[in-house]
DNA sequence: TCAAACCTTCACATTGATGTGACGGTCAAC
DNA sequence: GTTGACCGTCACATCAATGTGAAGGTTTGA
């Protein structure tokens, strides 16, 4: 698959592609006249990079993480260095702080929905 | 309470907390000498911009979303346009992706450092 | 053979969230 | 009354994620 037809099933620019190859994120083989050609799977690849992005995480740790989450895994178990396990657990630790934080003020918006709509406020309503 | 006590309180930087007034999000009263005073109740709210922030949410959305999450509600039913709802809706729904994304990656990472560390791996690892 | 639709690299522009420093006023302590 | 730690504004710098366009090669089809 080339630049293009990735692009289009991703949702993201052919110069986001280029940009995510230049940051290490995804990698093309090339074809004989120089064309990026891309294996299927990078579909789903750029899906999640786009989702990570979206979330608030920059390229580098996104670069870091990747290889981690393959399965069958790229990185074997001696391959991980200590500071490579530290910096897994501090992102673990900053993901679930975001989610927590995003969590929270999406029931908050999603109560107020409610009560502006005059539904039957949700469960989370106990207090006012 | 000064910009300074704030920044130290909320680990921002004053630099961070004018330019969240410039951006609309926060407001702060001035002493007769025109330095800023903050309502105590200014931390938590600096604590949980940083959260959005940081969770990949620009200034422009947050501005429109914090008047929404205040309890007691300081824009009450008549005040919402359905441009605003729409906006919420589409947000919440946005908040949503952002989590599970997030929360999909995080588990990744928690169940790959299981298997590093030789834990016994988490229920999440019913496949494999 | 020409045009359209791909692709390449290079490079400059922009936007949002920040850092940093200049220049000056205020205030408290010594 | 001077020094140091605050504060103010203004402005320029930076970094990451993007947009955009130039200049040129390739492929496909009329």
């Amino acid at each position: 698959m080339r630049i293009g037809e990735l692009a289009e099933r991703t949702g993201t620019s052919r110069r986001l592609l280029r940009y995510y190859e230049e940051q290490g994120l995804i990698v093309s083989a090339r074809c004989a006249n120089g064309y990026r050609d891309y294996d299927p799977r990078f579909v789903d690849r750029v899906i999640q990079i786009r989702g990570l992005l979206d979330a608030g995480l920059p390229t580098r740790i996104i670069k870091q993480i990747l290889p981690c989450l393959d399965k069958p895994r790229s990185i074997h178990f001696p391959d991980a260095t200590p500071e490579m396990l530290a910096t897994l657990e501090r992102e673990r630790d900053r993901m679930t702080e975001r989610i927590t934080c995003l969590t929270r003020n999406r029931d908050a918006i999603a109560e107020y929905l409610d009560v502006v709509r005059g539904d039957a406020p949700s469960a989370a309503d106990a207090a006012s």
